[in-house]
Parts: structure tokens; C-alpha cells; sequence
RNA sequence: GGCCCGGUGGUCUAGCGGUUAGGACGUCGCCCUUUCAAGGCGAAGAUCGCGAGUUCAAAUCUCGUCCGGGUCACCA
């Protein structure tokens, strides 16, 4: 029975790369009937950030990842809030101490820091010294009881080769005498990442550790540790990168990395999972679209997982979106659609009139407010027209032709072929091409020189409005009836 | 700087000893549409980072090298 576990720290929102991980650890435990967990690892206070944990789990439910254990949902392995859990980690700590296998360090930060300089300037590689390392354990026990502020550190065996086989990069091996004193509990009673993390996955059962690769290089530390406790370690696969152009990790001065932000940008949560799964992974195969997560989770393998790190492609995850956003029924998108007509400050049109425009829209839009925003001339007049195509359509008989169109939309037949037959009359009665009006037209009701079909477009905002926008235009735009 | 990991068109990738190195995004062109997209067709774009070696044969195996990245905290 395989368990993960997907455990971020509650500083503020999730990254993508976060959710690309939740999303592998999701998969595989999908893949092979075992359970996912969720962890909070708050154990840095001074990083805190408020309600981030609840932010986290309400990204990762958007996403449509949901934890079989977490904070929120319970379990027979908790608590799962690692705050929650000092008296664990310090038992731990405490065992590891009486067996000699860690120490107490009575160093400041600032002696520390001070040793580190001094190192630097010798050109030595800057690491910790071992000066309490071997400080006799009754006096060292004497000094902590008369209440010295100190960190317990792990005592890290010299000149040794960690090998250790990580499921996505082979085999591994770094030497110990690479590693430091490992600090495991802080001097404010809190553990460290690598206690807290190896503690909490061998007494959550955790059988394969699926994180980022800037985790690599402390593996051999988390195995030492399972080695002091006398545990066997889970498996490792070290998750390669997600970068920037320049190819460094992502970060936020790169944009948008928060899942959030392309939640309310208006992408879809499969759009988005769908887009990111594929940085690093694919089936073997050319698929590249996913109608849902399980679809994705049948064909995860570990596996096939790449090494190599992978550039954040907004461009293409349009694409995979705009992929999804074609297929997703009318009645969920116009959900959807809710929120962006508010942020528009547009009101919602009614179901039948947002369904229509839909359809209309469906083949133009990548990310849900392109049916907003993007074609805003459906829900309301323009307030301006696009220069370029005033430039480029507008010409010196538009306004007669258009006057004429105008006429005869008053009390035609409202439907798109009669809409069609009028225009072709005007402009078969002006001895000129269909285009010379047919564009003015779309500027005059839409302000743009874009869209759907014209008649589709003039259907939809219907006769009333039509009438009026075109009477707008006709005293906006250049040039006078003359006819 | 030490250690570790990585390297197939601009980007995501397929490939696992014999392929005209395949697909997707993006770009460009044509068709369709008197719009914009979508769709169809097509094009440009990769000496598979580089150099040796093994082999009849190497993107695929080995070594070296270069470049890139990650990591070296009482942060995760």
C-alpha cells in the first residue's frame, strides 16, 4: 500500500510548482490505490503567514486535489499540522540525544555567522566547525538544564558515500563529509524541516517522498536521520525544476506563479493541472490533452517523470486551456463566467442570451473573461472604436450605406438569414461589394474590427440596441450622410 | 568556490543501438471566412551542448569537457 504526501509551508499561496508536485503525489497515489496526505509544515515562525494554510487548501480543492488525510479531513496519522506535533519531534530529539547520536550546540547565531566569515576568507568552504560536537554529554546536560539557550544537531559520520536510488534521477551518492552538523531542533523548541519531515513520514507511513529536486541535496541527511532512528527510509523521486526563460526556478519576480492568480485570471483548474502535469511528465505517448485529473492519474508512472528542468510556457498553457474551455458545457462555463461579469461591472445577461454568446464565442476564447471583457460589445455599447480599424474600414460612403442598412433593420424580420439578405441588398443597390458595409457595420455595433460572425453578433445584441449604437456611430465616426 | 543534478528545433516533449529524428505550442504562408478566431494544408526551425571512445552502426552505451541549474541557514 503506497501513502504520499504533499507538504507545503503556510507562507502565503500556492506556487505552481506546488500544485505540479500535489498533483504527482495525487496521481500516483491514484494510480496505485494508496493514499494522499496533506501536512502543514508551519514549523518556521517567523514565516508564518495568516490563513495561508486555509488558502492552501482551497487552491488545491480548486485544482480538484483533495487529501484522503489532512488538516481538514482528519485521519489516523495525525495531527497533521506539524505545530501540533512538538512533543513528537522533541521525544525524537531527546532519544537521539541519550544514544549520542546527536548533540547539543550552545553557538549563537552570530558566533556562527562569525565563523562562517572567517572561513569565507581562508577560501574554505564555509560549514560548521564541530565545536560542541564533542563537549563531554554530562556537562553539555548540565548547560542545557541550567536553561542554555542551544539547537540539538545531528552527528553526521565523516567520509562516508550516501548511495541512495531516486525513482526519477538513478542512483545518487553524496559524501558525508559534504554535509554538516545537521541542526534538527531549533533553539526556540522547534524542529527543523529535516526532523520534522523525516519523523512525520516514517509515523505517517510515508512510503515514496515525491518533492522538488532542490530537496536533492539534503536527502542524505533525512537518510542518516532514518538510519539514527533505526527506520528504513521511504523511496525518493526528485521532481525536476519548473524555471523561467532564464532558466532559474521560479520565482515571484518572474509574475505569476501563485496558483491563485491563474485561477482569477481565468483559467480552469483541469486547463491549468492539465498544462502543468505535462512539464516533466508525459505518458510516452503524443497525448497532450486530459479530460480530467483521473484521466491523467490512469497513465501516471514515477517513472516517466524527466530530469530535466522545464520552462513555464504561458503561451502553451493557453492553448491546453483554450483546449478545455471548448468542450466544457454551456451551463458550467456560464458559472464560471460569474464572477468576471461582477469584476466588469457588467450585469450578468440572462441564461439564454450568456448560453448564445457562448457558442458564438467558444472557438475565440482561451480563459473565461475572453467571453467577458473580450467581447464586452455583446453586454453593453462601445465607448470607443479601435483606431486601426476606423483607419482601415471606415471610408467616405460607410455612413451613407450604413444609414441605408439602418432603415431597413428598423423593421426587418429579426433573424440572421433576413439580416443578411438586407445587407446584401444595400450593398447590391450601392453596386459595391457586401465587405464595404459588412465592416462598418461590426465597428459601428462592436467598436472593434474582431469578433464572431456578423450576424451572429447583430442578433445577439438585438434590434433596439442595434439601431442605437449605429446612431451613435453615424454621429462619432468621420463624414455625413450625404445620400 | 565545494558537492550534486541536468543538456533533443525558441518552448514542452517522443525516442532507450539501425527512424528521412516523430508530435504539440509558438512563428510564417496558403485555403476557408469579405472580420477575428477555429479548422484544413504547408513551410521555416535540431550538425540530438561539444570532443573522444566502444560498435559494421550512436541522440541512444562509456569517458572527458563545456554550459546551465540546484544546494551549501537555528528557511522550507
Amino acid at each position: 500500500m503506497t501513502r504520499v504526501r504533499f507538504a507545503p509551508s503556510p507562507t502565503g499561496y500556492l506556487h505552481v510548482g506546488g500544485l505540479r508536485t500535489a498533483f504527482y503525489n495525487w496521481a500516483f497515489a491514484r494510480a496505485t490505490g494508496g493514499t494522499f496526505l496533506l501536512r502543514i509544515e508551519d514549523t518556521d515562525r517567523s514565516r508564518l503567514v495568516e490563513g495561508a494554510m486555509e488558502n492552501l487548501i482551497e487552491s488545491l480543492r480548486w485544482a480538484g486535489i483533495e487529501a484522503d488525510e489532512g488538516p481538514h479531513k482528519g485521519g489516523e496519522h495525525g495531527p497533521y499540522v506539524q505545530s501540533e506535533r512538538l512533543a513528537i519531534y522533541r521525544e525524537h530529539v531527546d532519544k537521539l540525544v541519550a544514544e549520542g547520536k546527536a548533540y547539543p550546540c550552545f553557538a549563537t547565531p552570530e558566533e556562527l555567522e562569525e565563523m562562517r566569515q572567517k572561513q569565507i576568507e581562508a577560501k574554505e568552504n564555509p560549514r560548521y566547525d564541530g565545536r560542541y560536537r564533542n563537549l563531554d554529554p554530562a556537562e553539555a546536560k548540565q548547560r542545557v538544564e541550567a536553561g542554555e539557550k542551544h539547537v540539538i544537531r545531528l552527528k553526521v559520520p565523516a567520509g562516508e558515500d550516501i548511495v541512495f536510488d531516486d525513482v526519477v534521477r538513478g542512483t545518487v551518492s553524496i559524501n558525508t563529509d559534504t554535509v554538516d552538523d545537521q541542526v534538527l531542533m531549533k533553539s526556540d523548541g522547534f524542529p527543523t524541516y529535516h526532523l520534522a519531515a523525516v519523523v512525520d513520514d516514517h509515523l505517517m507511513e510515508i512510503t515514496h517522498v515525491i518533492r522538488g529536486e532542490e530537496w536533492l541535496s539534503s536527502t542524505p541527511k533525512h537518510i542518516l536521520l532514518n538510519r539514527a532512528f533505526g527506520w528504513n527510509p521511504p523511496k525518493y523521486a526528485h521532481l525536476p525544476l519548473i524555471v523561467n526563460e532564464q532558466k532559474k526556478k521560479l520565482s515571484k519576480r518572474d509574475g505569476d506563479v501563485s496558483v491563485e492568480s491563474y485561477r482569477d485570471n481565468g483559467f480552469s483548474a483541469i486547463g491549468l493541472v492539465n498544462f502543468l502535469a505535462l512539464l516533466g511528465w508525459s505518458a510516452g505517448d503524443d497525448k497532450e490533452y486530459y479530460e480530467s485529473l483521473d484521466e491523467m492519474a490512469q497513465a501516471f508512472t514515477l517513472e516517466r517523470i524527466s530530469k530535466a528542468p522545464s520552462v513555464f510556457d504561458v503561451a502553451k498553457l493557453k492553448h491546453i486551456n483554450f483546449q478545455h474551455l471548448r468542450v466544457m458545457p454551456a451551463e458550467e462555463l456560464a458559472e464560471k463566467l460569474t464572477p468576471y461579469f461582477e469584476k466588469a461591472g457588467l450585469p450578468k445577461p440572462s441564461d439564454e442570451k450568456l448560453h448564445a454568446v457562448i457558442e458564438v464565442m467558444r472557438e475565440r476564447a482561451n480563459v473565461y473573461p475572453d467571453y467577458v471583457e473580450g467581447c464586452d460589445y455583446f453586454y453593453k455599447a462601445p465607448d470607443s472604436y479601435d483606431e486601426k480599424t476606423v483607419k482601415k474600414r471606415w471610408k467616405d460612403d460607410s455612413p451613407a450605406l450604413l444609414a441605408a442598412y439602418r432603415k431597413r433593420l428598423e423593421t426587418c424580420h429579426w433573424d440572421m438569414e433576413t439580416l443578411e439578405t438586407e445587407l446584401k441588398a444595400v450593398t447590391e443597390e450601392a453596386e459595391c461589394g457586401a465587405g464595404r458595409l459588412i465592416h462598418p457595420v461590426r465597428l459601428a455595433v462592436s467598436g472593434v474590427g474582431g469578433g464572431p460572425g456578423l450576424y451572429d453578433l447583430l442578433y445577439l445584441v438585438g434590434r433596439e440596441e442595434c439601431l442605437s449604437r449605429i446612431d451613435t456611430a453615424l454621429e462619432k465616426l468621420p463624414g455625413q450622410v450625404t445620400a
